[in-house]
RNA sequence: GCUGUUUUAGCUCAGUCGGCAGAGCACUUCCUUGGUAAGGAAGAGGUCGAGCGUUCGAAUCGCUUAAACAGCUCCA
C-alpha cells in the first residue's frame, strides 16, 4: 500500500500500482470525468501513469493550465483523426496544445477550405460523442518504425527521439495513432464543443525552407456556453484592433501608391506622436541624455565596420549596386548606432566623459518581407527613441538600472507597465553564422547582464536565438490584441561594436580603455506605442495625449 | 517570401446565370424642428484596386500585378 497526499493535505492509502484515473475515480465521478491530466509531486504527467510510491497527487481539470493543455492537446488529436477519416491522404506533421486552443498541421495537396473546416467540425463533434478510449503505449524504435512507415514527418521526428535512446511513446483512440508524449484525456468525449478557427499555411518545423504545410487552429471546451464565451471574447478584442479603430478613427491611414508598411499618420496620430516625442525627449534631459541628430543613410563603408552588411543587408534599403565596389553605394539606415558612435568619436575622449547618455528621435528604415506588415505595429519606416550609453564598466549596472528606470517610467506613465512581461533574449550559440563576437565574449555579455537582472530582481523569460548580433538584449514585450508578442523597449549591452569602430577612452591610468556600450529605447518606436495605446484604450486616450481632449458644442 | 481570404461611392456593404452600377450612413441645397445618431424633398458622388486576355457584351470568367487582413517564416 502506498500514501497519496491530495488536495487539502488529505491522504488516502491506496494498493502500489494504482493510476491517477482510479484515484479521481475514488475521489468521485464528478472528478473524474473532468479530469484532464495529473499532477504527481509536482510534475504534470497523464492520468494513466501508475503510483508507485508515497507520492502527492493533484487532479487537474480544464481549470488547470496544464489541464487545457492535455484537452486541447487531444482535440488536436481527434481534429488529426477526423482529417484522417475525411483526407486519408494527408500525411501527419505536429499538433501541440498553444494559448487559446490549438493547432495541427497536414501535409496536404489542396489547402483545406472553409467548407472542409465546418466537415472536420462535424466529424469531430461526431469523433468526441464516440467516446473513443485513448490508450499509451510505448514502444522501441524499430516497432515505431513500423508504425509509421507511411508518415515521412513522424518518421523524421521519431528518429530524433530514438537517437537519444528514448523509448517512443503513442497514444491511440480507434483507428487513429499517434506519436507523442501525451498527457491526453482517458477518452474524447469530453470534448465536446469545438471550433476551428482557421486553415493557414506553415512550414514543417518552422524553416521557411522546408515543405509548406496546411495548418488547422481551433479550440475546444468541455461546454458550448465555455466556447461560446470565449468566441465573444475574441470578437471583442478584434474590436479594439488599432488597425480597424486608428483607421475609423483617423489616426493613420495607408496608400497604395506610397507602398506597404509606410503608414500615413493623419493629424490626429501625428499629434499623439508629437505630444509623446516632446515628453519623451523632455524627459531625456532631465535625466542626462544629450540629444542628437544624426544623417538617415550613409555609405555602404559604415554598416561594414558595424557588421550590418554581413548581416542585415537584406534588410536594409540600398541605392546603388551593392555588389559593384568600384561605385558609391548608399543605405538608408536600420538602426541609429553607429550614427550616434560618431558623435563620441568627434574627439578623443576622456573616463570623466563617461558615462554618455546619447538620445536621438531616430527614424529608421527596415526592408520587412512584404508578408510582415501589421497596422502601425510592423512597418517599414518607423521612428523610435533611440539612445546609446556609452559607459566604463564600472558604470554598467547602474546605467543598465538608469535604462530600466526610464523605461519603466515611461510605461507607466502611459500605462502600459501592467501588459508588458520582461524577455531576457541571448544568442544560440549553435547559430554562431548569425551572430558577431566569440563565446568567450557572449558568455561574459550575457553572465554581466543576468547578474543585473537577478540583482535588480527582474522577473523575465529566457529568449534562446533572441539575441541582437551585437549583444544580449532585456526585451520588454507586450501583446496586441490578436495575442501576437511584440517588443515595446529594448535595452542591450553591447560588448563589441565600441571595439570595432575603434571607440575609446583613456582611463585614469593615462592608458586607452574601451567602452561598453548600452543600447536602449525609452518608449520604444512611435508608430507601435500608438497602435498599443489605441488599443488598450479602444481608442480613447488619456487625456494628456488625446488628439481632442475637448469639443465645444 | 510562403498559405489563405479580401479589394464596388468619403464610410459600411449588396450586386444571383456574363446583359444599362445599387442601398444605408456621410456630403450639398431647400423646407421643417427646443429633446440626445432629428424629420422631409431634391442633388452630387464610380476607370467596380491596376493591366492583359476570353466574349457580341465583363464588377462578374482566365492570367499577371498591387494593396489590405489572418497565419507561417523573419524581426539588428
Amino acid at each position: 500500500m502506498i500514501q497519496v497526499t491530495l488536495k487539502g493535505d488529505v491522504v488516502k492509502e491506496f494498493e502500489a500500482g494504482v493510476c491517477a484515473a482510479d484515484v479521481a475515480k475514488s475521489i468521485g465521478m464528478g472528478l473524474y470525468k473532468s479530469a484532464c491530466a495529473a499532477k504527481i509531486n509536482g510534475n504534470v504527467v497523464d492520468l494513466r501513469t501508475p503510483l508507485t510510491e508515497n507520492c502527492t497527487l493533484d487532479i487537474l481539470t480544464f481549470d488547470d493550465e496544464a489541464g487545457k493543455k492535455a484537452f486541447w492537446h487531444t482535440a488536436s488529436h481527434i481534429l488529426a483523426q477526423a482529417v484522417k477519416h475525411l483526407f486519408p491522404a494527408a500525411k501527419l506533421a505536429i499538433g501541440p496544445a498553444i494559448d487559446g486552443g490549438f493547432y495541427y498541421d497536414f501535409d496536404v495537396k489542396k489547402p483545406f477550405s472553409n467548407e472542409d473546416l465546418a466537415a472536420l467540425e462535424a466529424e469531430m463533434k461526431k469523433i468526441a460523442k464516440e467516446g473513443i478510449p485513448l490508450t499509451r503505449k510505448e514502444v522501441t524504435p524499430d516497432e515505431a518504425r513500423a508504425l509509421e512507415k507511411d508518415e515521412p514527418y513522424k518518421l523524421e521526428l521519431l528518429e530524433e527521439h530514438a537517437a537519444k535512446g528514448d523509448n517512443l511513446i503513442f497514444y491511440e483512440q480507434g483507428d487513429f495513432l499517434d506519436l507523442c508524449a501525451g498527457p491526453h484525456l482517458m477518452d474524447t468525449s469530453a470534448v465536446k464543443a469545438v471550433k476551428l478557427t482557421s486553415a493557414t499555411g506553415a512550414y514543417w518545423r518552422g524553416d521557411s525552407k522546408k515543405a509548406t504545410l496546411c495548418r488547422i487552429y481551433g479550440t475546444a471546451f468541455p461546454k458550448s456556453s465555455m466556447l461560446e464565451e470565449h468566441l465573444a471574447k475574441i470578437e471583442d478584442a478584434k474590436k479594439r484592433d488599432h488597425n480597424k479603430i486608428g483607421r475609423e478613427l483617423e489616426f493613420f491611414t495607408t496608400s497604395d501608391v506610397i507602398g506597404q508598411g509606410l503608414p500615413i499618420l493623419l493629424p490626429k496620430g501625428a499629434r499623439v506622436i508629437q505630444l509623446l516625442q516632446r515628453f519623451v525627449e523632455d524627459e531625456e534631459q532631465r535625466r542626462g541624455y544629450l540629444l542628437t541628430k544624426t544623417p538617415l543613410m550613409a555609405k555602404r563603408d559604415l554598416y561594414k565596420i558595424s557588421g550590418h552588411w554581413d548581416h542585415y543587408q537584406d534588410g536594409m534599403f540600398i541605392f546603388g549596386d551593392p555588389a559593384d565596389e568600384t561605385k558609391e553605394c548608399y543605405a538608408l539606415r536600420p538602426m541609429t548606432c553607429p550614427f550616434q558612435y560618431q558623435v563620441f568619436l568627434n574627439r578623443k575622449r576622456s573616463y570623466r566623459d563617461l558615462p554618455m547618455r546619447l538620445g536621438e528621435t531616430s527614424t529608421l528604415f527596415r526592408n520587412e518581407d512584404s508578408g510582415e506588415m501589421h497596422g502601425l505595429i510592423r512597418v517599414r519606416q518607423f521612428t523610435i527613441s533611440e539612445g546609446h550609453l556609452i559607459v566604463r564598466p564600472d558604470q554598467l549596472e547602474e546605467e543598465f538600472k538608469g535604462c530600466l528606470a526610464l523605461a519603466k517610467f515611461m510605461l507607466e506613465t502611459v500605462g502600459l507597465e501592467e501588459d508588458c512581461s520582461y524577455r531576457f533574449s541571448k544568442w544560440d550559440p549553435n547559430r554562431s553564422d548569425k551572430y558577431e563576437g566569440t563565446a568567450e565574449q557572449w558568455d561574459e555579455a550575457q553572465n554581466t547582464m543576468q547578474k543585473i537582472l537577478d540583482h535588480l530582481g527582474v522577473k523575465y523569460e529566457v529568449g534562446i536565438d533572441e539575441a541582437a548580433f551585437y549583444g544580449p538584449k532585456l526585451d520588454i514585450q507586450i501583446k496586441n490584441v490578436y495575442g501576437k508578442e511584440d517588443t515595446l523597449i529594448t535595452i542591450q549591452i553591447d560588448m563589441l561594436l565600441a571595439k570595432k569602430f575603434g571607440m575609446e577612452y583613456t582611463g585614469t591610468d593615462g592608458q586607452p580603455k574601451t567602452p561598453y556600450i548600452i543600447h536602449r529605447t525609452s518608449l520604444g518606436c512611435y508608430e507601435r506605442t500608438l497602435a498599443l495605446l489605441l488599443e488598450k484604450y479602444a481608442g480613447a486616450l488619456p487625456v494628456w495625449i488625446s488628439p481632442e481632449q475637448v469639443r465645444v458644442v
